[in-house]
DNA sequence: ATGAGGATTCCA
DNA sequence: GGAATCCTCATC
């Protein structure tokens, strides 16, 4: 019997936000808005470890309105506006105060293919329907509005299934497009799903 | 009040 | 390689 379940707070809420990031991989990220359910695999995430973190938005303690979803408690969302035109979701792990977040960066869609069609406003299904964190979001319907959203609700989760995956399945790199963060743009906290099509592509 | 820049994507 | 596009945030 196949299962489906979703993700619990205790899930969230662990502090080692690269670990939780790399278990993200090959769980199933569900959105139901209006009673239209799209999901997908998750293929491709990137942890940000909070303060010590030049690349997260929270280095150095920086804590301002737009940033405040992710001091407070682990198992919600924080979502937020790129280059002006792309959504970003993230999934905010850990305790209140300690504001880690992690990046859905790719997906690799299972429910509702129609849907994500209409929301991109793409003619035919390619591996880009889902590939990079503006296209994950813009597939699944989740906007700016959708940030400090419990990943409890029924509208926006994570579940888990009877996909099976082995530790080598699973490649660490150096995250995307934070070259501004010094020695922390080489850490290894980027995950992605190994040959998998919808990953992203590493930039050189 | 102002302006620089961004955890990107798409097209030439 | 370059434009799109606009909000956020540090600084003035």
């Amino acid at each position: 019997m196949q299962t489906f379940e979703k993700l619990r707070i205790d899930f969230y809420n662990r502090e080692d936000v690269v670990l939780i990031a790399k278990e993200l991989i090959g769980k199933i990220l569900v959105s139901r808005f209006d009673g239209i359910e799209t999901n997908g695999r998750i293929v491709e995430t990137e942890a940000y470890a909070g303060v010590n973190d030049r690349a997260s938005h929270a280095w150095n303690g920086r804590r301002t309105a737009r940033t405040e979803t992710m001091y407070g408690e682990g198992g919600t969302t924080y979502v937020y506006l790129c280059y002006g035109l792309h959504q970003m979701f993230n999934v905010v792990t850990n305790q209140k105060d300690t504001p880690h977040a992690i990046l859905i960066r790719a997906l690799e869609p299972i429910i509702g293919i129609d849907v994500m069609l209409q929301r991109t406003g793409k003619s035919k299904v390619d591996y880009t329907l889902t590939r990079g964190p503006g296209n994950v979001a813009k597939a699944l319907g989740i906007f700016t509005h959708h940030s400090t959203l419990s990943l409890l609700s029924d509208e926006l989760f994570i579940a888990k299934d009877d996909f099976q995956l082995s530790p080598s399945d699973i490649e660490a790199t150096k995250r995307i497009g934070v070259d501004y963060a010094g020695n922390d743009a080489h850490l290894p906290y980027r995950f992605i799903l190994r040959n998998n099509p919808y990953v992203s592509r590493q930039k050189k």
